[in-house]
RNA sequence: GACCCCAUCGUCUAGCCUGGUUAGGACAAGAGCUUUUCAAGCUCUCGACACCGGUUCAAAUCCGGUUGGGGUCGCCA
């Protein structure tokens, strides 16, 4: 039976290390049919703090990575403290005060052996090698009485059962030393699995500088918890086959910690972006939309009730061509909003020609539609061209940049339509005025 | 500095284990098609085996070294 655990300490945010490891675990022990552990290493009562426990707990749960058993370090210290009491009894540990003067109790320190070999098989590295030469003895319990990170971590990962140790590469050199302890206290041992880390575009560690780095600030950037999952995955694993867009229940089938690559992988978020636009292409409008009422309410687009139907049209509208769910907010305002004040390239457009006159005359010409889809709105535009001689890009922009006050955006006759006779009346009116006064 | 790890297009990667490929795909970039702008889509272009040696008929692939990059060196986790 396979056991696997993630073990967050909740002295900051889940970031996307962090998530991708839990999402290897996740993985690993889906492919296997095991057991997801959650463990959390709250043993440093000074940084440990609820709310980032919460934060940790709800960004995982929103990636899907759904755990079946949960341990808190800090309800277990009398059993870190048994077992280094054991090795103390024989003779494996001793104790020693601390330098710091204000504290009264005594360290527990475990005696390394200097002479040995340690050789660690790593299911992704390969086999590695480390002379005990190199490392000190080791606190197993600190004068406060609480236990170290390595300890706490040997003593649960042998009892919690877990198979399979898979973390990030900046445990490597904690190996050696967990390794020593596996031996001095009789457990079995499990297998290591080391994830190359993740870099930031400046090739250095992953930092706040290089980009966001907490797992919910790409959920509130608009980030499909899909798309986040597929591309952390693809970050220094490949499905095989040129496949890049994953179907979990595939990956799932033919997983393998093997095929995990040793490199470390840059983090790049163009190529995010566009994943979140491959998943938010494909996402069932329904769905969008149930994502989107609140990102609208926040900004005050929508009162309380929205009319579905419609609201799902401008939906699908944008669906194509959103990066972020944040895109839609940004760039579907103009159908919202009462009053749309033109962005600087629209305005620029609208000073270009003075389209008054055509304004004036489609306003009445649009409100005397009996049908107000986009085929019959296209005629009636093209029909009017046609009669005036007007060239379509010459009215076509300008139009665009008075009903939306913008220059992009999808296509005019459905946005159009979309908007309704009242709005797009009251727009053109307006666009004359301002039009006028300059 | 010591110890450990890594090395294919700018980036993510396939290929490496089990030597023989025009070294493949994706993002980005550039060009075009489409078009009503921007996207999306489609087509094309650009672009890599870090270097040096060895083994071999043959090396991205196996071996050694060099260089470069990263990680760790807490009574933090």
């Amino acid at each position: 039976m396979v056991r696997v655990r993630f073990a967050p300490s909740p002295t900051g945010n889940l970031h996307i290390g962090g998530g991708r490891t839990a999402a290897f675990n996740w993985l690993f022990a889906k492919a296997n049919n095991g057991v997801f552990i959650l463990r959390i290493e709250d043993t440093d009562a000074e940084r440990s703090k609820k709310e980032y426990l919460d934060e940790i707990l709800n960004s995982l749960k929103w990636l899907g990575l759904d755990w079946q058993e949960e341990y808190f370090q800090s309800k277990r210290i009398d059993i870190y403290r048994e077992y280094a009491q054991k090795l103390l009894g024989q003779g494996l540990a001793y104790e020693e005060k601390s330098d710091k003067e204000r504290v009264e109790g005594k360290a527990i320190i475990y005696k390394v052996q200097k002479d040995k070999k340690i050789k660690i098989k790593d299911l992704i590295y390969g086999d590695i090698e480390f002379e005990t030469s190199q490392i000190k003895d080791q606190v197993l319990m600190k004068s406060d009485g609480m236990p170290t990170y390595n300890f706490a971590c040997v003593v649960d990962d042998a009892l919690m059962e877990v198979t399979h140790i898979i973390r990030g590469d900046d445990h490597i050199s904690n190996t050696p030393k967990q390794v020593l302890l596996y031996e001095a206290l009789q457990f079995k041992m499990p297998d290591f699995a080391h994830l190359p880390l993740i870099l930031g575009k400046d090739g250095g560690r992953l930092s706040k500088r290089t980009g966001a780095t907490a797992i919910t600030e790409y959920r509130s950037l608009g980030f499909l918890p899909e798309a986040l999952l597929n591309y952390l995955l693809l970050l220094s694993w490949s499905p095989g086959k040129n496949k890049e867009i994953i179907d979990i229940k595939e990956a799932i089938k033919t997983f393998k910690l093997e095929s995990i690559n040793k490199t470390a992988a840059t983090f790049d978020m163009d190529k995010l972006l566009w994943m979140n636009n491959q998943y938010l292409k494909e996402a069932d409008t329904e769905k969008l939309f149930d994502l989107l009422i609140p990102r609208l309410k926040e900004k005050g687009f929508l009162k309380d009730q929205a009319d579905r139907d419609w609201l799902k049209k401008v939906v699908k509208l944008f669906q194509a061509r959103l990066n972020t769910l944040n895109d839609f907010v940004n760039w579907a305002d103009f159908f919202f909003l009462e009053d749309i004040k033109p962005d600087e390239a629209a305005a620029k457009k609208l000073k270009e020609r003075d389209c008054s006159k055509d304004f004036k005359e489609l306003a009445i010409r649009f409100s005397k539609l009996k049908e107000f889809d986009t085929e019959t709105i296209e005629k009636e535009f093209r029909t009017y061209l046609a009669e005036n001689n007007i060239q379509s890009r010459d009215l076509i922009h300008p139009l665009r940049a008075a009903l939306t006050g913008k220059t992009i955006g999808p296509g005019l006759f459905e946005v159009i339509s979309l908007l309704g006779k009242d709005r797009i009346t009251k727009r053109l009116k307006k666009a004359c005025t301002v039009a006028g006064k300059d």
